[in-house]
RNA sequence: CGAGGUGUAGCGCAGUUGGUAGCGCGCUUGGUUCGGGACCAAGAGGCCAUGGGUUCGAAUCCCGUCACUUCGACCA
C-alpha cells in the first residue's frame, strides 16, 4: 500500500541517500527482510524486475553461442581448497554444513560463494580434446556469502546472479570472451537499465581471488558515488592448472585450457533505484518495468467509464504492453502517488471527459508531465512514449553522469572532486602505494580505464614519471 | 569486528515527577464520494524486545542479554 508518511520522508532524497534507498525498497515492496539476518525476500513486484533483466540477459547470451546450465549449491570443503587464492579470498566468507540427516558428515560442504570450484571439477571430467572446446556455460542460480553489513540487493547475504563459465583452447579466445561480456554487460546496462558505465580493470589488490585479471562495469549512483554493476575475470590457466583442465591439441600435447569467467547480480536492481530514483520514488526503465502502463478510471461509478478502462487496457495488452486496469476503491490521487512511487513508466487516466472527446490523459514517470492523447491506435502512441522514455531516461542519466566526471592533476583536486560528489578521472602509475593512499585518504578505489591516454605525464598521487602511466577512474563506492 | 542510535498495535510514533496504554496512518463493516493522497458512522487489534533487580506498584528507574539499524573496516 502507498504510504502517505513515507512520502513526507523521502520528499528530500539528498539528505540521508542510504536510508532514501532503504526506505524505497522497503515500502514499494520490492523486498522484506528475511528472519535470517542480512537475507531478503524479494517480493513479486521487485522479482518481476529480476525476470525482465534475466530475460534480456538470457537472449544476448544465448546470441553469443552461450549455454545454460546448472550446477549444485553444496560443494565439499575440499574441492573448495584446491585453488589456494581463491580459498584464501573466500573463506572468510563461506557459510559451511556440517550436519545433514542428522549425523555429523564426514567431511563438511560449504554453500556455494560463487560457482568456480564446482563448475571446473566437472569441466575437467567432460573436456578431452580441442574439439571439445570453446565451452561456454551459463548458470543462473543463487549463492551465499556472509558478509558483515548488508543492504538489500548491494548487498546480501544470500543473492540471485549468473554467473558464466567458459573455457578455451588458446589464451587469446578467452581473454577476448571476458573483454566481449564486459562489453555485453555495458550495453546492456546502457540498453536495458538505461544506465551509462564505466567499464574498466581492477587493480592487482582488488580482482577477483583467483583470478589473473579482473574487469569491472561502475555505475554512478545520484549520490555520486560508485556501484560494481558487474565483473568479469580473466583466469588464464590458474584454476585449470589447480583443478587439472587438460585437453589434447591438434599437435598431440595435452594442454590446460584457459578459462574466463563474468557475473551480474541482484545489486542491478539496486543500481536502478540509485540511478534514476527521485523524490517520489521509484522510476522504472520501460523495459525492466514489472508494469509498463497502469490504466485509473476516475469518476468511475459513472456510466461506461470502467468498461471503457478495461477496454483501453485490453488493447494495449493484447499488443504485448505489460498493463495493469486499477479498478480499486481508492480516490484517484491515492493511485497516482502509489503507481509513482512503484515506478510505473505511463499512467493513463480515463475519465468521463476524457471519453467524450474520445482521448484519455497520460502523464510519464520520468518527468511526471501530463497531456492527453487520442484513443485511437493508443497502443502504437503508448510503445513509442514507453520508448521516448527509455530513450530519455538514459540521456538524462548520461548527462548527469558526465557532469559528475572530472579531471583531478593531484591529490589536491582529487579531494575535491570526491568532496564534490564526482567521479575523478586521474593519471596513476599502477603503483600499490599510491591505490592504498587513495584508499585511506579519500575512502575511494581505482578503476584502470581501458584505451585512454594518460592526459599528463605524472601520476597524480605521487608525482613520479612513469613509462606506465594509466587513466584510472577513482570514486567513492557502494 | 569498532562507534552511535532504536526496540510500545501491521507501519510511523507519543507516553510528564513510577499509578496498569494512547495518537496518526493502515485494516474490517456499512454508506456517501472520485480529474492529485476524500468523508461520515461503527468496529477489530498490544506479555510495552527479553532476563533479572529496586518498589505497595515499572513501558517509565538500575544491571545484563538479544534483535534491528546507521556510520566505519571487508566484499558483488
Amino acid at each position: 500500500m502507498a504510504d502517505k508518511q513515507f512520502v513526507k520522508e523521502i520528499a528530500d532524497i539528498n539528505v540521508d541517500f542510504p536510508q532514501w534507498y532503504t526506505d524505497v525498497v522497503l515500502k514499494t515492496q520490492l523486498v522484506d527482510y528475511g528472519p535470517i539476518k542480512g537475507t531478503m525476500v524479494i517480493r513479486p513486484y521487485g522479482y518481476a524486475i529480476w525476470e525482465n533483466i534475466q530475460k534480456e540477459l538470457d537472449a544476448r547470451f544465448k546470441a553469443t553461442g552461450h549455454q545454460n546450465a546448472y550446477f549444485p549449491m553444496l560443494i565439499p570443503q575440499s574441492l573448495l581448497n584446491k585453488e589456494a587464492e581463491h580459498v584464501e579470498g573466500f573463506a572468510p566468507e563461506v557459510a559451511v554444513v556440517n550436519v545433514a540427516g542428522g549425523e555429523k558428515l564426514a567431511e563438511p560442504c560449504v554453500i556455494r560463494p560463487t560457482s568456480e570450484t564446482i563448475i571446473c571439477s566437472m569441466y575437467s571430467k567432460w573436456i578431452n580434446s580441442y574439439r571439445d572446446l570453446p565451452l561456454k556455460l551459463n548458470q543462473w542460480a543463487n549463492v551465499v556469502r556472509w558478509e558483515k553489513t548488508t543492504r538489500p540487493f548491494l548487498r546480501t547475504s544470500e543473492f540471485l546472479w549468473q554467473e558464466g563459465h567458459t573455457i578455451h583452447a588458446i589464451r587469446e579466445e578467452s581473454l577476448a570472451e571476458t573483454l566481449d561480456m564486459l562489453h555485453l554487460y555495458h550495453d546492456f546496462a546502457r540498453d536495458v537499465l538505461a544506465m551509462p558505465t564505466f567499464i574498466g580493470q581492477k587493480s592487482e589488490k582488488e580482482k577477483f581471488a583467483g583470478a589473473e585479471a579482473t574487469y569491472g562495469m561502475e555505475a554512478m549512483m545520484l549520490d555520486g558515488k560508485s556501484l560494481q554493476a558487474g565483473t568479469t575475470h580473466h583466469f588464464g590457466q590458474k584454476f585449470s592448472k589447480a583443478y587439472d583442465i587438460q585437453f589434447l591439441d591438434k599437435d598431440s600435447k595435452h594442454k590446460y585450457v584457459w578459462q574466463s569467467s563474468w557475473g551480474v547480480s541482484t545489486r542491478l536492481i539496486g543500481a536502478i533505484i540509485m540511478a534514476h530514483g527521485d523524490q517520489r520514488g521509484l522510476v522504472l526503465p520501460p523495459k525492466v518495468a514489472p508494469i509498463q502502463t497502469v490504466v485509473i478510471p476516475v469518476a468511475a461509478h459513472k456510466a461506461g467509464v470502467i468498461e471503457k478502462a478495461a477496454e483501453i487496457a485490453e488493447v494495449l495488452k493484447s499488443c504485448g504492453i505489460r498493463v495493469e486496469l486499477d479498478v480499486r476503491d481508492q480516490s484517484p490521487g491515492w493511485k497516482f502517488n502509489e503507481w509513482e512511487m512503484k515506478g510505473v513508466p505511463v499512467r493513463i487516466e480515463v475519465g468521463p471527459r476524457d471519453i467524450e472527446q474520445g482521448v484519455v490523459t497520460f502523464s510519464r514517470r520520468d518527468t511526471c508531465e501530463k497531456a492527453t492523447m487520442p484513443i485511437n491506435g493508443i497502443a502504437k502512441s503508448v510503445a513509442v512514449l514507453l520508448d521516448d522514455i527509455q530513450t530519455k531516461m538514459y540521456e538524462k542519466s548520461l548527462a548527469f553522469r558526465d557532469s559528475h566526471v572530472k579531471l583531478a592533476h593531484n591529490m589536491d583536486e582529487l579531494g575535491k572532486v570526491l568532496d564534490d560528489k564526482c567521479f575523478a578521472k586521474v593519471v596513476w602509475d599502477k603503483n600499490p602505494a599510491c591505490e592504498a593512499l587513495f584508499k585511506e585518504k579519500f575512502q575511494a578505489t581505482v578503476r584502470v580505464m581501458l584505451d585512454e591516454k594518460p592526459f599528463q605525464n605524472v601520476c597524480a598521487c605521487c608525482g613520479h614519471k612513469s613509462d606506465d602511466l594509466v587513466v584510472a577512474l577513482v570514486a567513492r563506492a557502494y
